[in-house]
Parts: C-alpha cells; sequence; structure tokens
RNA sequence: GUCCCCAUCGUCUAGCCUGGCCUAGGACACCACCCUUUCAAGGUGGCGACACGGGUUCGAAUCCCGUUGGGGACGCCA
C-alpha cells in the first residue's frame, strides 16, 4: 500500500507531476527503464501524476516499432501511467509559437549560418586552440536584410540569445549546482525546416503538462542550463531538476551494446522476473539505507526519496540481478511457475494436457516444480531441469558417465556398477511404499549387505534417473518419476553400460 | 581542449548534511567450514575499502582547499 500517510504536504500541495519522456529510437535501455522507474516511484510516493511522453521529433530514426517495445518494456516491468503517452511531434505547433514568441520579444533573432559553414567556422576556431561558441554572427543583422534574405527563399533558423546570465539550480539529487554566463551559447530553437529541436520541444513541452520535477540521467546536466535560460524567457518558473547518475559497464563507462544485455525486453527474455529487474533496478544508486535490499514494490515507494539517490555512476552488475533473481523465484508458488514455463516446455516439446489445471499429472508437476526451485536462477532453468520427470527421450551427460560409472577406480569398474543397478533395481521392485524414505532405507541396506558404500549407488541411480551428476535430492527425484519409470531407467542404463563396455 | 559532475571493499552500498557511537556496517562475488548422495539452497566464518596531499579541530570517512583519477556534455540528435 502507498504510504500517503507520510507524504510531505509540501509535496502533496505541489501536486507533483513527472514525467518519463524516451525518444522512440530503439529498444527501453534498462538505464531508460531505471529513469521510468525512479519517476514512479517519487510519483506514488507523493501521489501524484506520471506522465509519459513520447519524444517523437526526430522523424528519420523514431519508429512505430520502437514505440511498441518501450511500452512493452514499460508494462512489464508493471510501470504504469497516468497520462499518455503523448506524441511530442504533436505539439509542433506549439513549439513553433513559442519560438516565434521569443523572436518576436526579442529574446531570440534569425540565423542564417548554414550548418557546413558553421562547421568551417568551429573548426578553425579550434585549430587555433580557442573554444567554439557560437559566434553571434547572425545578431545584429539589419531588419532590412533578414526581410530581404528571408524575401529570397533563403533557409534560416531561430536562435535563442542566451541573456548573458549564469544559470544555477539546486538539484534535488547533487545540490547546488551552476553552470556560468560565459559558457552558455546561443542554441537553435527552431531549425531552418520549421522543426524544434530537443531543448525547445523539451521545455514548451514541460511547461504545457505542468511538469513539477524533472528526473532524468545525468546526461542532461548540460542541458538544464540552457533550458533554465528558455523558461525564465518564457516568464515560467522552471521546475525542480533531480539527475541520476549513469549506468555503467564493468569499465566503468556509461552502459551501452557492447556490454551485452542492455535492453529491458532482453532480461525478460532471458527469464529474469519483473520484480526481481525492478528490485535490482532501483537499487542501482538508490538505498533505503537499513541494509534492506529485498523489497516490494510498496516498501520502495514507502522508503523513496531523491535525496538518498546517489551521485556516483553505479556497474551494472548482472551477477547479483541474477541472485535477487533467484530470491523472487524462491518466493514464486509452483502454479505460477507452471503457467510462466508453458511456453519453454512447448518449445522443448514437453507441454502435455495432463500437466496443465485440472490435469491428471497437475499436482505432480506442481511437486516436480518445487523440487526444482532452489536450484533455479532464471525462468529457463526450469524447463531443461525439468525434461527427465516429463520424457524418457534424454542422454547420459559424457561427464556424469565418465564420473560415477566405472570411470572412477573406486567403482570397481563397470562390470561393477551394472551388477549394483542390477541389485538396485531387484531390492527398488518390492520397496512398499514407494517413499523416499523407503527407498532410501532400502538402498542403504543393499549397500551394507554388499560391504559397499552407498554413494556408489546413489551415484549411478542418478544418473540412470536423469542422466546428469547434478540434480536434486535423489530420493525425491526416484518418488517423483514413480515406480515402474525408475526401473526401467535402471535396466536401460545398466544395457547402455553393459554395451559400451571396454 | 572547454564546461559540468563524481570519488568508501572487485561490484552495489550504509555512514557524510547535524565531526567522536567507525579498530568503517550490510549485500553480491570469492574462499573455508557445517549440513549432505550430487549441485544448489541454507547456516557459520574469512578475504576485502574511506584515491592522494594539505588544512580546520582536542578529534575527520565525515568540514574546507588543492592534486590525481574517472565519467558526462559540448549538433539545425534526443
Amino acid at each position: 500500500m502507498t504510504d500517503t500517510a507520510a507524504t510531505p504536504d509540501s509535496a502533496r500541495s505541489m501536486g507533483v507531476r513527472v514525467r518519463f519522456a524516451p525518444s522512440p529510437t530503439g529498444f527501453l535501455h534498462v538505464g531508460g527503464g531505471r529513469t521510468a522507474l525512479f519517476n514512479w516511484l517519487f510519483a506514488r510516493r507523493h501521489g501524484g501524476t506520471f506522465v509519459l511522453r513520447i519524444e517523437d521529433t526526430d522523424a528519420q530514426r523514431s519508429t512505430e516499432e520502437s514505440v511498441r517495445t518501450i511500452l512493452e518494456g514499460l508494462a512489464w516491468l508493471e510501470i504504469t501511467w497516468d497520462e499518455g503517452p503523448h506524441f511530442q511531434a504533436r505539439g509542433l505547433l506549439r513549439h513553433q509559437a513559442l519560438a516565434r514568441r521569443l523572436l518576436d520579444e526579442g529574446k531570440a533573432y534569425r540565423c542564417f549560418c548554414g550548418t557546413e559553414e558553421i562547421d568551417r567556422r568551429r573548426q578553425a576556431v579550434e585549430k587555433a586552440g580557442g573554444t567554439w561558441k557560437y559566434d553571434r554572427a547572425c545578431l545584429a543583422l539589419p531588419a532590412a536584410e533578414i526581410e530581404a534574405r528571408l524575401a529570397r527563399g533563403e533557409p534560416s533558423a531561430i536562435r535563442f540569445q542566451a541573456p548573458g546570465e549564469k544559470a544555477a539550480w539546486d538539484d534535488l539529487v547533487h545540490g547546488p549546482t551552476s553552470f556560468d554566463a560565459a559558457v552558455l551559447e546561443d542554441i537553435v530553437l527552431l531549425r531552418s525546416d520549421g522543426s524544434p529541436t530537443y531543448n525547445l520541444a523539451c521545455v514548451a513541452d514541460d511547461i504545457e503538462m505542468r511538469i513539477t520535477h524533472v528526473i532524468r540521467g545525468d546526461d542532461h546536466l548540460s542541458n538544464t542550463p540552457k533550458q533554465i535560460l528558455l523558461y525564465r524567457a518564457a516568464g515560467v518558473a522552471p521546475p525542480h531538476f533531480a539527475h541520476l547518475p549513469l549506468i555503467l559497464g564493468t569499465d566503468k563507462k556509461r552502459l551501452s551494446k557492447r556490454h551485452g544485455a542492455v535492453s529491458v525486453t532482453e532480461y525478460r527474455d532471458k527469464g529474469y522476473l519483473p520484480g526481481a529487474l525492478f528490485n535490482f533496478l532501483a537499487l542501482l544508486g538508490w538505498s533505503p539505507g537499513e541494509g534492506r535490499e529485498k523489497m516490494t514494490r510498496d516498501e520502495m515507494v514507502a522508503a523513496f526519496t531523491l535525496e538518498a539517490i546517489n551521485r556516483k555512476g553505479a556497474v551494472f552488475d548482472e551477477q547479483k540481478l541474477e541472485w535477487l533473481n533467484s530470491q523472487y523465484i524462491n518466493d514464486l508458488p509452483p502454479a505460477g511457475i507452471a503457467a510462466m514455463i508453458r511456453p519453454d516446455l512447448e518449445r522443448a516439446g514437453l507441454l502435455r494436457p495432463d500437466l496443465g489445471p485440472g490435469g491428471d499429472r497437475h499436482e505432480w508437476f506442481l511437486q516436480v516444480l518445487e523440487v526444482l526451485k532452489a536450484r533455479a536462477k532464471v525462468i529457463p532453468d526450469f524447463a531443461r531441469q525439468a525434461r527427465p520427470f516429463l520424457t524418457d527421450d534424454f542422454e547420459y551427460q559424457p561427464e556424469a558417465v565418465e564420473k560415477h560409472l566405472g570411470g572412477d577406480p573406486k567403482s570397481g569398474g563397470r562390470a561393477a556398477v551394472v551388477s549394483r543397478l542390477r541389485a538396485l533395481r531387484d531390492s527398488l521392485a518390492g520397496v512398499e511404499p514407494f517413499s523416499e524414505k523407503e527407498t532410501e532405507a532400502a538402498l542403504r541396506s543393499l549397500a551394507e549387505s554388499r560391504g559397499e558404500a552407498a554413494a556408489l549407488f546413489i551415484h549411478p541411480l542418478r544418473v540412470a534417473l536423469v542422466g546428469a551428476a547434478v540434480s536434486p535430492g535423489v530420493f525425491s527425484v526416484l518418488v517423483l518419476i514413480g515406480r515402474e519409470r525408475a526401473l526401467g531407467r535402471l535396466d536401460r542404463l545398466a544395457a547402455f553400460l553393459a554395451a559400451h563396455r571396454g
């Protein structure tokens, strides 16, 4: 439950409104997912509104497919939005109107410098060892000349005239931050084709949507002073800003595709649980203190504050994610797992009607899943490990054969192993009831009567049952597989060994 | 290069604002042991950090300055 009772009055009366504003030029990156998550946490914490805005002003790179996958990623993480998705491109007229207004008020000006022209000048300055900043070549153009060039159809952009003031704000994560007037240049607001640039569209929309808190990645830190100046010029009080530290790869550089999986849906496909990824992402740069790590969403909402967010970038440690995921898997009821792994089973050709709810083997199947749970780190582990329970069609792993079926001198060679398998088969055939306790007692007394170690029976039994050297407790496997099939597998392994003898 | 940001175990972090309770706590990973038929899980223990240098102070991981190191941004991309 969201702890609204503890919401500070100041925050509530402000009517918190935040937004997540991805550009639809690719998948939902885990960094973007975390930005969305922090916005969501903040909105829920303060009973505010979470707005989703798709920044699709770059018509060349924006795709419908990308919008779809971003929404899909958010939905999977259960990051729900209260408004939107709004599409930024639809605000074109409003963006243009703001630029024109600034132009009319003398806070912006027409710029006829083409991009190649500017590139040339920039390179010249940099070659001379200087630092480039737009040289305001078009700032003082006579009105008549502007008219004439416009009339000639010469393309022109609208540039903001930086007012020569420093821009400072109290960042909710970083604290007081400021940029000197000298480094703030005259940014383009409207391109010569009439389309708005990022900073214009972003500010215009944040004003329009009455955003109170802009929570975004550190990579936007240097956009913030430009935007603050724009708010001022527009006569609107800027929102609060909170800049999140970036998610880093193991080389401490900004996480990107070369570091491996970076999209939210990739983690879904690898078998991570949304709750686990959500929890993990929340802990990247944020800590509720008290050593609390595995938390429910509601606990996170109740504990969340921007002030507790770290200022340092955080390395994405997939091992820890895997661990958290295994913790979440352990909390899953078997029925939930059963539903989740249907696609995996189907792909492996193991899906049968009798395993489903109401089916003859449903209860039994849930027991199998329960037994496999402690060993699973990701969801596909279940289908892999469930195979020997569901079908006789599995192979003996070479390592298991080598280790437990005669390769080790202690076993006394293959003939001895075959003899044990046959003896075990006969012993198990008469065990009543066929329970973990009774089968284990039977095996141990057999071993004792032959003066041999129980392990010499247990390991081959495991290989006979699942084909591997690793499995859940062998007697629970034995009972789950059932007497009839188990005896068959012991015969099969004995025959296999006899056939492959020296 | 310029500007901005950052700096506690290998990694995520607690502590820092409001100096002493810190011989710096927890988690992941790693190692050992216990449990045990295997692998896990679980339990116990271990390894392991305040980047450096100056201040301020009776006292600094905590405050100040500098150095070094790292990152980000410098587009008519977003």
